[in-house]
DNA sequence: TAATAATTCGGACGTACGTACGACTTATAA
DNA sequence: TTATAAGTCGTACGTACGTCCGAATTATTA
């Protein structure tokens, strides 16, 4: 068994291949043999580097996580004010659910995936945590001219702002065709003004 | 095949136990069979009523979003000003995570499901769509007081409102014994004062 | 009652899945 | 070069799954 799977380049193709095929089919519907398959691979390499279907799928969401979490801070250091950085997060979302929607149903199918698995949802909770906290220190402890109400919440407005984002991707993701949804996150901004 | 399944008692005990599993364990972790073991009836008479699965699963559906639809409806009657009238929809669920997460973790489940099956999204979508209109008609048509901005983005108020109860009870769900988290949602009507 | 339809039942079919295993090949190091 | 480890490959096992079907039973109707 592979001690360190990080910089090799054959489970990196596996994983590679578990990401896209998660994001383009919805974690119920993949098989290992799909994976292998993407990959270009034999199906008991999967086996051999990740040990079971479990164990590549908590890396798949530790890939993601980390994705998620460096391209959120760098958004989060492209505006200087309050509103700024809240515009530059909801910019974010808006182009990833125009370009890139794969990824944002990724995070959400796990998501749901980790309400029935224990170690799937310790990960996704830190994800969430760490995101929240991004956002606290970055947006709520970045301004002083606050109402004392944003200020004394700043801690529960963090993951309401977050969940905002979320629950109104999902809206828009289901509701995919219908224009008038698009850009609904872009309305965010009013709540926090 | 039977006609009509709506008064059946034997399609209801298998609508039911459909119902109870899939919120207990995932749709992704749900066979027929555990189905029918749940409901006290032979693997094929689910085939008999519902043809196969993803026809069980669409009733499942359509039976969720009419549960959530009335009970909404009525929580948001309940209230006479729009404060009270959110605080209504906040209390019900929070009351929701606290005492059935498994309701809520249903409609995040079916929703996840829902990305990758035409018809269920669909359904699913119908539903966002008549309970973000609900909030719109009750709460934001409701105030002649609220500032311009509200007024004008009341249909994306009404949809944000919703996304940030979903996204913030999925932090909840997925935060399951951190104790801060529990009444997030209490926080949210700060947002819409 | 007799005949027809609706329902219930048990079981079987074919398939797709995750996992395990042994053989083979390549790399490492003494 | 030779011995040992790491990696690759093909395959097979056991199982769980959705679906289907014919027989048995019950209900309906003439």
């Amino acid at each position: 068994m592979a001690e360190e799977i990080n910089d090799n380049p054959q489970s990196q193709k596996i994983l590679n291949a578990a990401f896209a095929c998660i994001s383009k089919k919805g974690y119920a519907n993949v098989s290992l043999r799909d994976i292998a398959d993407e990959a270009g691979v034999v199906l008991s390499q999967l086996n051999y580097y990740y040990k079971n279907k479990e164990g590549l799928f908590n890396e798949v969401v530790k890939r993601l996580a980390q994705q998620y979490l460096i391209e959120i801070e760098a958004k989060l250091k492209n505006g200087e004010s309050k509103k700024e950085k809240i515009a530059c997060l909801m910019k974010y979302f808006q182009e990833m659910l125009k370009n890139k929607p794969e990824l944002f149903k990724l995070l959400f199918d796990l998501s749901s995936m980790a309400l029935w698995s224990a170690s799937l949802r310790e990960l996704l909770n830190n994800l969430f945590n760490d995101v929240a906290k991004l956002i606290e220190t970055n947006i709520f402890h970045q301004s002083i001219t606050d109402k004392e109400n944003f200020q004394e919440h700043s801690a529960a407005l963090s993951r309401i702002m977050l969940g905002a984002i979320i629950g109104t991707s999902i809206q828009v993701m289901l509701a995919w065709g219908q224009v008038d949804m698009m850009d609904s996150l872009s309305t965010i901004p009013v709540l926090f003004e």
